[in-house]
DNA sequence: AAACGTAGTATCGAAAAATATACCTTAAGC
DNA sequence: GCTTAAGGTATATTTTTCGATACTACGTTT
């Protein structure tokens, strides 16, 4: 690790309050519609929604399918490459759990943070 | 993974302009104080510095050292604990590495993000 | 022909985050 | 008794992010 360091590019990539929750959903999902993540997110606005997917989509981590019907269909999934990011989302989430209880040593219930 | 994730801890400890700009350059350098830590990151002021180091010390990643001296003296350094977070950052920053070049190859050079 | 359903976009403004500027404190040195 | 340097705090302003509301497109149903 030397002064020339790229780890903010996986935070700019997972950073914002919505795109953690969408990502969680499609990882267990599997593929689902805009309709239906919109619904698996509680106060998610739709020009959240499609602002973030979008992102994602960008950065190659979540497909975007469109279904050329009336009413439209557009379903959305984890693309293989994006898969391939689960270690890291894995290690970030067992570190985090680990520095929760880690908090909770150093400063008790006081206020969970 | 399930739907109750803690991966947005680790986020948060690490977002901000600043962050790891400060956490880079106290795990290469040891020991630092407050106006090296000042010159040797362009830009940042002196309040912005005090607010990340104040936070990164909240969660036990940085150790605040001061001595009694005129003109006053306060060093800082990566804790112990703070040093158990480096494979994670490791491992963020090879992924960042490898996604730089992932668009890269996606998009070419149309404009580098 | 009006209403419906899906997947959006467009516009405005509020709230939160980042930045800039000025000021404070201490004791030693001039 | 004013200046200097370190390590800040206080306050105001700018920038970015987030959200509320309204509107579009298009076939299908009523």
């Amino acid at each position: 690790m030397n002064t020339y360091c790229k780890f903010e590019t996986a935070l700019d990539i997972l950073i914002g309050k919505w795109k953690p929750v969408i990502l969680l959903r499609l990882l267990n999902h599997g593929t689902m519609r805009f309709s239906e993540l919109q619904k698996s997110i509680p106060d998610i606005t739709k020009k959240m929604l499609t602002q973030q997917l979008r992102e994602l989509e960008y950065h190659d981590i979540v497909h975007r399918e469109v279904y050329k019907e009336i009413p439209p269909r557009v379903e959305y999934s984890i693309t293989d490459y994006g898969q391939r990011m689960t270690p890291l989302l894995q290690a970030m989430n067992d570190w985090g759990v680990q520095h929760i209880a880690h908090l909770q040593e150093l400063y008790g219930d006081e206020q969970a943070e």
